[in-house]
DNA sequence: AAATATACCGATAATTTTTTCGGTATCCGA
DNA sequence: TCGGATACCGAAAAAATTATCGGTATATTT
């Protein structure tokens, strides 16, 4: 069975808010589904990099922390839909701020690390 | 010799922020620099949970970035402050934001997750 | 002398995260 | 019947992160 490794961090309010978008793929989930419930195969088109699988754990971890909500419909071929809850959309500042300040300073950094500079 | 694994992550302003800050420690690290520059045995007392070694080397990785910088006073027993740059200095209103956002939601994952609920 | 404190580094271990691969089940269309 | 699409899952590999341990060097204190 899939098992959670770490827990929630409830040490500090900056490592609890830390713990729960911490990974490679979480806050881009949480971003994309801002205008609306996406099924899995949809978030897979519009993340690529993302392998399917990948997403099924981060959005099963998302659901625990009651960040995104799950709808099964008894339909076949199955069904589901993933939506951003009240608590995760709460979470789209930060998100936001991220995204603005990665394009205020892309340039920087492209010019440092980046290849085609 | 020590050498970072993954770059920086320039394919999107979100993940280049997040890459950036994506790390156990480097947030605190930031939010604990605010006030002023700190030695590395100061950094370590005040988060102690963080192993002198693993300071280090997100020291290292935050400076390489442009967002603490080092100073080195030439005495003995040696000495060396690290300081948060205006770079870095910009991203603290996102930990603000997650530090809040993680006071305001404490209590409810702590009734979920935690031990004393 | 010996212990302490400082900063730092290399090697390696331990842990966690991410990825890959293959399999379940079902229905639809060719 | 076969291939495609859907969602999901387990096992295991790969990769990355974090942690531990011991060592360098030097001055001061005991």
């Amino acid at each position: 069975m899939y098992e959670r490794k770490i827990p929630v961090d409830l040490s500090c309010p900056l490592r609890l808010t830390m713990s729960l978008i911490n990974s490679k793929w979480k806050s881009c989930i949480l971003d994309e589904l801002r205008n609306g419930p996406m099924r899995p195969s949809e978030l897979h088109k519009v993340l690529p990099e993302a392998a399917p699988r990948v997403l099924d754990l981060q959005l099963k971890e998302l659901a625990e922390d009651g960040l995104v909500a799950k709808t099964i419909f008894a339909e076949l071929p199955p069904r589901s839909e993933y939506a951003i809850t009240g608590l995760g959309r709460s979470l789209l500042p930060i998100i936001d701020a991220m995204i603005a300040w990665g394009e205020e300073n892309r340039l920087l950094f492209e010019r440092k690390f980046g290849t085609t500079g």
